[in-house]
DNA sequence: GATGTAGTTTACCACTTAGTTAATTAACTA
DNA sequence: TAGTTAATTAACTAAGTGGTAAACTACATC
């Protein structure tokens, strides 16, 4: 189907971890040195090393050589396949939220104080 | 800042698996029992379980009880939270298309041969 | 060539993950 | 009540993850 599914589940894997979160949010502001990257973080170098390397594994960035540099800079294509993936399901959540609207309207309508379900709007296409 | 972290992270960590995304795929088109889940998969049924108690941390499905089966369901908001987190970088995915495509019309009307680095057209907002 | 700075590699650790088989719980059915 | 079906729990294993400290590589500069 989509896109292969090793390369989604890399991407997600990489998107999985607050510290790989942030150096890409550091990186959408330009590039930076590993140091760079580093020195906000809670944690040693090989540490940071260790995530970039995931983030490249996950093509979520590269790494120049520049003297005894090495920046790095976002490479936003595979956010681009994950936004995709998800996204097959925004349907879904538009219409949870449309369900709780109407759940939200028929309690204030009729003033009820026994514990209503709301689950009992879900639709259930399997029977 | 936006949603909880560890709540995006799980989020994340769900979706990171191909097993796990096929669960959601298939709930897309309604509820659906374990072992309905279970039979498709290449894995037994405590291996389903597992899973599904990932997606439910996760908060990714729901699961109810009718007599011996716990069908289980989707629940999307939080692919809401995961796909605004992506969304943010999106102006990223559409500039490096807008690079490439330059680079490609670069190329045509000069028609170098040479080994031109199209990164060289990366803005660098750190120097 | 010696020294300092930037970064990676190696070896190790504790913890988590994805799977298994076997046992257990819970509900229906004859 | 005995048996069957649906699913979970328990106990275990192999592999992966996220971190560390220490050693190493590469470049720059004195």
């Amino acid at each position: 189907m989509q896109t292969s599914n090793d390369k989604l589940s890399a991407t997600f894997s990489a998107l999985a971890d607050p510290t790989r979160r942030a150096i890409l949010g550091r990186l959408a502001s330009g590039e930076a040195s590993v140091s760079e990257l580093a020195k906000p973080m809670k944690m040693t170098m090989p540490a940071v090393t260790k995530h970039l390397k995931v983030l490249q594994k996950a093509g979520l960035i590269r790494q120049e050589r520049r003297a005894q540099w090495r920046p790095c800079y976002l490479v936003a294509t595979p956010l681009k396949e994950a936004s995709d993936w998800v996204f097959q399901y925004k349907k879904f959540w538009e219409e949870s939220f449309d369900r709780l609207d109407e759940y939200l309207k028929a309690l204030q309508a009729q003033n009820v104080s026994e514990t209503v379900n709301p689950k009992g709007k879900r639709k259930n296409k399997d029977e």
